[in-house]
DNA sequence: ATGCGGACCTGTTAGC
DNA sequence: TGCTAACAGGTCCGCA
């Protein structure tokens, strides 16, 4: 479910509700998600307030004086900030209980989430350390990933997914990323050349930044941490698309799969 | 080192 | 209408 652009989406939503806050207690009642929840993350957030809420990539750090609780989202995950009172519903995993009595609620029927906590400094946590840069900074630009692909024949499209080469762009916007930069998203990314890197790298940052600022996409159940439905959907190109005009061009969209994902994408305008 | 497929889960939708 | 299969926004891991 969750993107970047929803992740972003999420933070900014609780960021302000939660900061500050003095965690009373964490409720775990499911651990088994990605990874186990640590049987003793009561015991290590307990007290503790909630200096910052951060993200790299697709995880949110709440940071505390301690260490930081590191937070995925997984594939239908949600977080929302509640009143503790409100009854806890079927994947409603675990709970944050603030002082002040709301809570920060993890819902995640697919459990792909995680939640986890470290005491050290987190972007050195083994799921963080070999991120690629983020989409929206500088350092990722039409050089990196020029030079990142030569002598690489995985397809562009898994290139771009791949987390250690940039982070944060997932099945949705890699497909919508690729078509506005012109890119078949099967080519080799080593074929590619910088000119078209130049535009994927423009795309992917316009796309992003579009989705975050209509408040993520909402396909399903993606809601942000109001509730309220994010608004991408509707400025999609081709994601989901499969036989529609392209906007472009008029002809079908295509689907097909790749690295296991659903890719749409359209033959004419893509090359 | 790189690339591929499997794995982890449940809910919803498509198809017969 | 009802059952079953396919598919879903992520990404780590092990194997070739």
């Amino acid at each position: 479910m969750p993107e970047l652009p929803e992740v972003e989406t999420t933070r900014r939503g609780i960021a302000p509700r939660i900061k500050g806050q003095r965690i009373e207690k964490v409720i775990v009642r499911q651990p088994k998600l990605r990874w186990p929840v640590p049987k003793n993350i009561n015991q290590k957030v307990k007290g503790e307030v909630i200096r910052d809420v951060t993200r790299r990539g697709k995880y949110l750090l709440l940071n505390t004086d301690t260490g930081t609780m590191i937070i995925h989202l997984g594939m239908s995950g949600s977080l929302r900030v509640i009143n503790c009172k409100l009854a806890a519903e079927k994947h409603d995993h675990v709970d944050l209980v603030l002082e002040n009595g709301q809570c920060l609620r993890l819902r995640d029927p697919r459990r792909f989430g995680a939640v986890l906590f470290t005491t050290d400094d987190p972007i050195q946590h083994k799921l963080l350390k070999d991120l690629g840069p983020e989409p929206l900074e500088s350092d990722f630009n039409a050089d990196y990933l020029f030079a990142k692909s030569r002598k690489r024949s995985i397809t562009v499209k898994s290139f771009i997914m791949d987390s250690k080469i940039v982070v944060g762009v997932g099945n949705i916007y890699a497909s919508e990323s690729l078509f506005r930069a012109g890119i078949h998203p099967k080519k080799a990314a080593g074929k590619v050349s910088k000119e078209k890197y130049s535009l994927l790298v423009k795309a992917i940052k316009t796309v992003l930044k579009t989705a975050i600022k209509s408040g993520g996409t909402t396909l399903r159940d993606f809601t942000k941490s109001d509730g309220k439905p994010g608004y991408f959907k509707q400025k999609l190109n081709v994601y989901g698309r499969k036989g529609l005009p392209c906007s472009h061009c008029g002809k079908a969209i295509t689907h097909s799969v790749i690295g296991q994902r659903a890719t749409y994408y359209c033959t004419h305008c893509q090359k």
